[in-house]
DNA sequence: GGCATTGTCTACCATATGGTAGACAGAGTT
DNA sequence: AACTCTGTCTACCATATGGTAGACAATGCC
């Protein structure tokens, strides 16, 4: 396992400035496409000195793995303390995983290519994120048991949420190809389109005061 | 590129064989982890005699996606000349690519995993479809135009559409991480909420007749 | 100063993998 | 029978990559 000696001088530890390398190029590049040498040699280093301080790449990734849901989970961390509620909450949060998406594509993309590389790396991630969807999940049981949304299966709707934002923010291929533009102004847009279709999933129109 | 001696003895055609075991295990173990000695040896041949086949790794992949888009097309076919229109036929296609996903996961972890690997895979598989999005697009654009299903941006949802069905159908360790299992019953059951999600998304109430 | 610890590097290694060169067997053709 | 074409195989190669072994410099402790 990793040394984790963060009470480090200098321009940052070395164990987390690899970390940083490897949450961007995993999340951007992919596990497999992604080399311990040429990983190390953006740093600067050399392949060795990585294996130093993480014994295998399996282990950096499940280390990289830890800190991409801390961080994911400390960018939700200050809308999900708001008190607010109904379709309102949803808007929000959602919100805030589109701005996540456009400064940090590379958090959006490890969840992506955890999912994708199986167990035990997605077993991880999930277990690392279970907080977080638990905490989803009882939001939307609440807010249907109060009648402010539409009855759904909370999990399924939690998928298909997932499946559309981190598609909506990952899947660039597949957007260029419908002949979407890329640029910040398109970005709001489908954040807004995608807004507007989850309102109508969720939110009755007989409830709606907008 | 390949020689397409399509007029063969034997069992079939030793080309059309590589293709139907490069579908299979690129949709399901992906490219990067298919090599093409354990795809020859697979097929009781050796990699060589793929290399006579197709030139590359790369030109096998390209003629996959051809082959894969195509099954995906006719596979749609049927249900898509049937005179339907409104929910119906949104539900009707969706059941079909929920019985695809069931049937042949390798053609959805094949459009999965090609959108992953960026262009020009990407590229090949879109313009391949680019007939279906189309006419998908155009029918969205009637229906809201006729006032039988909310206003949104066609594009936009049928991005949202492709990334729930895709998600539903292929993430599967996420589910699993969510507590879903994964028996037929559970899979009828995913498909239809998320039916139902996606008409209480288009189907406004007042128009509603069930 | 001597010595242990820490962190990085040079040198290697084993293996996997895409791809090339060319031998060779069988079938059809003349 | 000689010849050509087709398809498969054996042998080999170059390269990339994860990982090991151990030298070496710096730092701090005694």
């Amino acid at each position: 396992m990793a040394k984790s000696k963060s009470t480090n001088p200098g321009s940052g530890a070395t164990d987390q400035r690899i970390l940083g390398a490897a949450l961007e190029s995993f999340g951007i590049k992919g596990y497999d496409q992604t080399s311990l040498d040429s990983l190390a040699s953006s740093l600067g280093l050399t392949k060795q000195s990585i294996l130093y301080w993480f014994s295998s790449k399996d282990e950096l990734l499940a280390a990289t793995i830890d800190m991409g849901a801390r961080q994911l989970t400390e960018a939700l961390q200050y809308q999900l303390s708001l008190p607010t509620e109904g379709w309102d909450r949803v808007e929000a949060v959602v919100k805030v995983i589109f701005r996540l998406a456009a400064r940090r594509p590379e958090l959006i993309g490890l969840v992506r290519e955890v999912t994708r590389l199986g167990p035990p790396a997605t077993t991880r991630m999930a277990e690392a994120l279970e907080p977080l969807l638990k905490r989803a999940s009882g939001f939307f049981e609440l807010e249907m048991a109060a009648g402010r949304m539409r009855r759904h299966e909370p999990k399924l709707l939690l998928m298909t949420a997932y499946s559309a934002v981190t598609g909506m923010a990952s899947d660039v291929e597949v957007l260029k190809a419908l002949g979407e533009q890329q640029d910040a102004r398109s970005f709001v847009r489908r954040r807004n389109e995608l807004l507007r279709l989850l309102r109508d999933a969720l939110v009755s129109e007989r409830l709606e005061d907008r």
